[in-house]
DNA sequence: ATAAACTTTCAATAATTATTGAAAGTTTAA
DNA sequence: TTAAACTTTCAATAATTATTGAAAGTTTAT
């Protein structure tokens, strides 16, 4: 496998994850083709690699500025915005796990906290909904202070060391 | 808000969130629903209460039955099958760690392994793309195990300990 | 064996989501 | 100020994904 192809293996791999961490392909993509980048690529440069219109590439670069993964770089006496994407896989994961947090999660916690919250009027299904509801919220509320916990750890050792005590 | 209305709110809030843990609304809806009923429900129920087709009812708890969250249930005496999910949050938490694991993300960790193996030719662009893939294939490794691990704590103790201890 | 009761399948259709491209908007240089 | 270089917006369109419903399939009771 050569450098172009292992590229494209790359980018289209990492495009469909997007789901996975919750934004679509094009946006996926267009991460992936910065965070594999030497210097930073312009507009033009993206469409021209991705295959992809001028609209798609700047309407998901402004997502990709709204998550915070990218931030626009100005190079001097160039006419042109110039991208580039967070480095580190860690920083990485931290600001994911921290917006799909507040993006997905919290309105759910909020919802079952909501549901669970019901008065009990004794009936057999009232107590089931609320006992279900009830537990989905406080597995929800721990997974979710965990991943975000992990996530904000600088340094390594700590995760891995749990990882070693959990074996 | 009565019991309706919570079970209402509940069933689509969840069903809103199956794309995060990447299964579609009504796969998630009727897990849902199963999930706080008090006891085994037909086919005839889920498409009445979700208001869905026969067929897609059927196809997604089909679905179900292959994630190994929904198990049929005899009842004797009755022609109709029924069907139950898993009440346990905590096993139900296990098994889509599991399922999600293996499906999206051993291959994804396949290809990124694939891609940081490529021969280094010396470049600057070909030992980046070494570089960030294979922190890439570290962090999604460690963070896969990492999930499979909690998932897998049959006890909520080392859980809250470990929560503690990083805080 | 047959028919009623039920489930599955799948081509057609609907709903949703992503993408395009061209017009409108903005910035900069002269 | 004007015009070239560039970016954004958004209605139209394409692609994808979910849903329907009816025909085919299966099981059970008689």
């Amino acid at each position: 496998m050569n450098y172009d192809e292992a590229k494209m293996k790359f980018v289209s791999t990492w495009g469909s994850l997007g789901t996975l961490w919750g934004i679509n392909k094009a946006m996926a993509q267009i991460q992936a083709l910065l965070f594999i980048s030497t210097k930073p690529l312009s507009m033009e440069d993206v469409m021209e690699d991705l295959k992809i219109s001028r609209g798609n590439t700047s309407m998901n670069l402004r997502q990709l500025m709204d998550w915070g993964i990218v931030t626009k770089e100005i190079i001097p006496g160039e006419r042109k915005e110039y991208f580039t994407t967070e480095k580190n896989v860690q920083e990485l994961a931290r600001i994911i796990a921290k917006e799909r947090s507040r993006r997905e999660i919290q309105p759910v916690i909020k919802v079952l906290k909501e549901v669970s919250s019901i008065a009990d009027d004794g009936t057999e299904k009232t107590r089931e909904l609320i006992k279900q509801t009830k537990a989905l919220h406080d597995l929800t509320e721990t997974a979710d202070d965990m991943i975000h916990k992990m996530a904000t750890q600088k340094q390594n050792w700590i995760t891995k060391s749990v990882l070693k005590f959990m074996k």
